[in-house]
DNA sequence: CCGAACGATACGCAGGTGCTTATCATTTGT
DNA sequence: ACAAATGATAAGCACCTGCGTATCGTTCGG
């Protein structure tokens, strides 16, 4: 049984198996994942600026800069200095980085229920809930 | 809440604070992650070959074998000529390998007891269950 | 007002990863 | 019995990652 697999483990194996099932859908959009990464962060509201983007998403701050350059030039994520502060650049999402996230996350999300398929309700509120605590006992 | 985030970042969040937690632990024991891995991979039993351990483990069989040096080296594992087919080698735990392992496992369990703290019994079986079908439905 | 701190950027380094190729011993199918 | 396949091994590759350094413009404290 699972009883004998580290928490580590099976969080690892979930978190691969999760991630090969996506890969097809965010290639099928044309992003990489650190792409979609950064798509969804910014989606709830835009970054102050790329130092606190890179440090929530937990991304190198230097190599966040060609990721941004990448994401601007397709015209998904807009950068414009902070007006109270103009050494930094307040990152958000342009409408159409707004439109994408929003269709590749829908996909994810259909391929993730796919994934669930057959495990109860109950079950499924208290994976996402134990998977939350887990996260943030950092 | 936690309805917002996907189930692949919770998983990654899981996991990564995890293998932080665990990775004092590992030091302390003088074993990489990876070494873990291959230690626990063998405490059920012996591997056939090496290959089918990389499978198992999920880790480029042509990088294994520098690692299973180091740990046969440390007289941790053993690999041994299987008789039915001798270009196989058999990897299994020594002795020592295995008390090892016992240590180290008990100490990452009470680590991860410790990250648990406050969930209901229920949820973490559900927990335990929901992971172990997410990662096996490859 | 001026030096220290800070954010964005460019660049290079070291380590880890999976993948490919080549070699050698052994096994297997015909 | 011989060619093809297989397992272990070595060596090299292309990529990604975090980290450190340096530069430049901006901000801020004394």
């Amino acid at each position: 049984m699972n009883e004998d697999d580290d928490l580590g483990a099976l969080c690892a194996g979930a978190g691969r198996a999760l991630a090969e099932a996506e890969r097809p859908v965010l290639e099928r959009h044309g992003l990489s994942m650190w792409q979609y990464v950064v798509l969804s962060a910014l989606a709830p509201g835009a970054a102050p600026s790329q130092l606190v983007l890179a440090q929530q998403i937990r991304y190198d701050k230097t190599r966040l800069i060609g990721l941004l350059d990448t994401l601007e030039a397709a015209g998904l994520v807009a950068r414009e200095p902070d007006p109270t502060d103009r050494r930094a650049r307040v990152v958000r999402l342009t409408a159409e980085g707004a439109r994408r996230h929003a269709a590749v996350r829908a996909a994810i999300r259909e391929v993730e229920e796919g994934k669930l398929a057959g495990l109860p309700a109950e079950t499924r509120r208290l994976l996402r809930s134990g998977l939350a605590h887990l996260a943030n006992t950092d």
